[in-house]
DNA sequence: GCTCAGAATAGGAAGCATTCTCAGAATGCT
DNA sequence: AGCATTCTGAGAATGCTTCCTATTCTGAGC
């Protein structure tokens, strides 16, 4: 279930989007990337920084919003108030959410191309006629994650 | 697309759920659920007061943490850091969103029942293996809505 | 390798949704 | 109506996130 990534071909992909964006591949901001690949799941921008005391705070928040904005990693919502973020399904794969009600916690899992392909016919079929513009869609389960039972 | 709501059972069943907690159905809580049932998406606290200038801040948070844990209404999370609410399912009928990315609106719209059941199964067996506690799914399409294409 | 202009960073202050506090008011029960 | 309990309102406090600015870093051309 767990996505191996390619983590020269994530590099290369982020310092092109950032160049594509007028914005510079830094050290700070290839940690970062590292960092998010190594998780594996959305995680929380106060968990970043629990979990490497050297980070800048403001520069997180900065280098992620610009990531963001680069299309190298992206944002999810979860049942508690704080921002996760992972990368971006193009570098991780398409994947779906586990979402804790308890603790607010986000695992990824999988789905096979063929199921995906189902709700995606159903999808469209929904929302023809709202003149809703869709780009993506979003398939979390919530529930209590094994921590919390 | 549009769900009529009767709200005469609305009230009722609120009154149930609060007095099953050990809460009372006041005024002020009953123009939460009115005001919620009239507005047909899920709004923001913010919108909520900007909507009802009389309403007290402190007192709509603390309702609707109270409605929420009662299972009056539930939160929905979006693109934002603002928690949006609307009537539970279970009074407003199971249906999904349509998430605009650009200015964080949330509308609602439903799908056939027999896709439901299709969606469903999709899920059951994704998750047979994780340990997870399901409660239910969020499925959600995220894209720019009519005011912001 | 050196310099310079533009971009990024660190650190702290400010902003804003949300939560807490507590005195006063309203509610339900007898 | 009287009493115990719950709810409300107004503001202060909390904590995530964003903004500001001086300093540092980056990369391109000499």
């Amino acid at each position: 279930m767990t996505v191996a990534i390619d983590l020269a071909h994530v590099h290369d992909a982020s310092a092109t989007r950032l160049r594509g964006a007028d914005q510079l591949y830094t050290t700070g901001r290839r940690e970062l990337v590292e960092l998010l690949a190594s998780m594996g799941r959305p995680v929380t921008i106060p968990d970043l920084l629990a979990e490497r005391p050297k980070l800048t705070q403001s520069s997180v928040y900065r280098n992620l919003a610009m990531l963001e904005s680069a299309g190298v990693v992206q944002k999810v919502v979860s049942t508690d108030d704080r921002a996760r973020f992972e990368l971006a399904e193009d570098l991780m794969g398409h994947h779906h959410h586990l979402i804790c009600v308890d603790c607010g916690r986000v695992d990824d899992f999988v789905v096979s191309r063929a199921a995906e392909q189902r709700i995606e016919s159903v999808l469209e079929l929904a929302i023809a006629d709202t003149g809703f513009q869709p780009s993506g869609h979003r398939l979390d389960i919530v529930g209590t994650c094994v921590g919390c039972a």
